[in-house]
DNA sequence: AATGAATGAGATTTCATTCAT
DNA sequence: CATGAATGAAATCTCATTCAT
């Protein structure tokens, strides 16, 4: 049979990208075979193909959209005239925000890194790095001016974004606290961590 | 042929659960086959089912032992008469100390998961947050008695357990820091998260 | 590679079914291989299961069908205006040339019953004991109307289908008697059985 | 660990045997494993092998000494004296009494004699074929006398002996007829087979 | 005579991928 | 662009058998 009246090209690829990132998030890249995606997707196989090449494609196109829409986004967000204190606390609010909304793909960007070949692998990390240097320049501009005391901007980075992070291990919608007062806490412990001095 | 002169089960059975930790946290457990733990250790794929039933129960003993290790060692080094500041700080030291020997059980311990079936999964789960009521009840303990200035119990204490479990991702031996270094640094962070009074 | 050219999904459908239905005719179903099956066919042994989910599907189509299609031959056969001596000659005439025709379903379906996993196995079972009905209703109505004098019902029914079925063992084309005069000769002993009182 | 106290080899050797006759009464040899005998026995699988070479030597054994015990049997119970009508009647109760308390042995020693190698499958097909000729000298005994009125004596032998194993297949006890009742039922439809003139 | 550990082959099934249609 | 059938490799697991202990 050819293709059903109503769909076309572009939607089908859509959808396997929407099924591969959901399956990918909750199994693992190893765990998910290329049938399971075709069979969420109501294709068959080997139509998957018309779409992406490799399974391994499938999965460093989604890395790589979502970090390069991660680094637009935060281009379109940021404001480069704040002062230390609050760029460091709108970087938290946007990152927080924007990883909630995509869950899964933070989660396999940091989990399935290592099921990337050599060349896709130092691709991603490039782009993460280049991300990891937002809240970097940040922490060291405001150790610059005396607006945070900052105990080592490398680790500080490190932590702040670990931190951050851990979130999406244990966030529900509908949990004890809503999104915006999650950010606010996350905000003052961000605060906190470089001692900003007016906290509190 | 049957067993090798010089060789007992014991042995082997210690040789796959360590190859199979090695593998399983470099590549991830979806992605390692049986063959490819038998080729490590040394012996035939069939073999390895004389030590452990399947592969996920290899997978689960790993991850059980791991646990119930991590909670042993606590209930040995804890020093209930410590006044909360100083429990905190024990508490840290002992995490990265345990976690950084521990490197690879730890990161399947959070990767894997996903990866246990529902029984596995539930005791695996039901031991962690065991381990997570430690720092949590530490902060509580701080929070009464005035030492520390808590934001949210809860997220604090996810805070810090994410905070310190980043720093697995990046360590590395002869870095720039030593480990007695970093651990100072956390402890710091950490101290700084609960607003413990004498800090800096 | 993929499909051949010239090869269509039905055709190797049915090739597996008649390679399958050899083969466990000859060997038994555990102990012919799904590599077996497909080395005989000119197909991977992968390829089998785009036409049969399991091992288990194939065998069990392999019987379900051949029950459906005795029974279905059976009703074509049929003629119930005969007398009860009459009809029992048809029946013995229709089995024995319907069974010789099909001596390896017969065979695997009288021996591979055990091989069924339980939904499989009640539900061939059901279609059985639905043919064993036939001898057994004819011997009934003879039994009411005088034309046959049987000592139990149950037991001569099934000593008839033994009888008749142990055939399949011993029958080989071109032996000392024809089909016709073997034929000829089970209905007379099955005559004798019931006492047909005009034989002889 | 060595043997457990108050079990010798012979012991083993006859545990071993019961239980590999039921296993491949009801499985079928290809589908036993020497570990599921193993296990059922309550001994390693390895050790099998100090009681039987292989497991093929296992299967022969079994139906050897079944075939043999049989043969050995029938000779302790033939009574040449006795004329035709009498002698296949005894013969008919013989044989149902001791396939009945051996249905296992019987059921695999048709069932299996295709999973014997072939000199093993030659030696049981020869003792198999001697044990047939014994109805068959009562039939043409009978035939010769004027006993009896056969219509062919191989067909009718192979009737009745495919007539009398059936029942292997259906008997339970405790069900509707007794053994006795069932042997005198077999009695009379065997005696029809051979138009003995006195019967009914 | 038994155990427990091993081998090497092979079981069923799944996989990524290809391609005629 | 999609299907359905195929490949060939590889997955997990089982098997008969062997042998040091």
């Amino acid at each position: 049979m050819a293709r059903r009246a109503g769909s076309t090209g572009a939607e089908t690829a859509e959808k396997l990208r929407n099924v591969a990132l959901e399956l990918f998030a909750r199994s693992g890249y190893a765990a998910v075979s290329m049938r399971a995606i075709a069979a969420e997707t109501g294709v068959q196989a080997g139509a998957i193909y018309n779409h992406f090449p490799t399974k391994q494609d499938l999965l460093n196109e989604l890395l790589q959209v979502h970090m390069e829409t991660l680094l637009a986004a935060w281009a379109e967000a940021e404001r480069p005239e704040l002062a230390p204190a609050e760029a460091l606390e709108h970087f938290v609010r946007f990152h927080i925000r924007y990883h909630l909304d995509r869950s899964r793909e933070v989660f396999i960007s940091y989990m399935e890194l290592r099921s990337l070949e050599n060349e896709n692998f130092s691709m991603i990390e490039r782009l993460r790095r280049q991300y990891e240097q937002v809240p970097r320049a940040i922490l060291e501009r405001g150790a610059k001016d005396g607006s945070f005391d900052i105990i080592d901007p490398q680790i500080s980075t490190m932590a702040i974004i670990a931190m951050l992070n851990g979130m999406t291990t244990w966030f529900r919608e509908n949990g004890r606290l809503s999104l915006d007062e999650i950010e606010a806490i996350y905000v003052r412990l961000v605060a906190r961590l470089v001692q900003q001095k007016k906290e509190d």
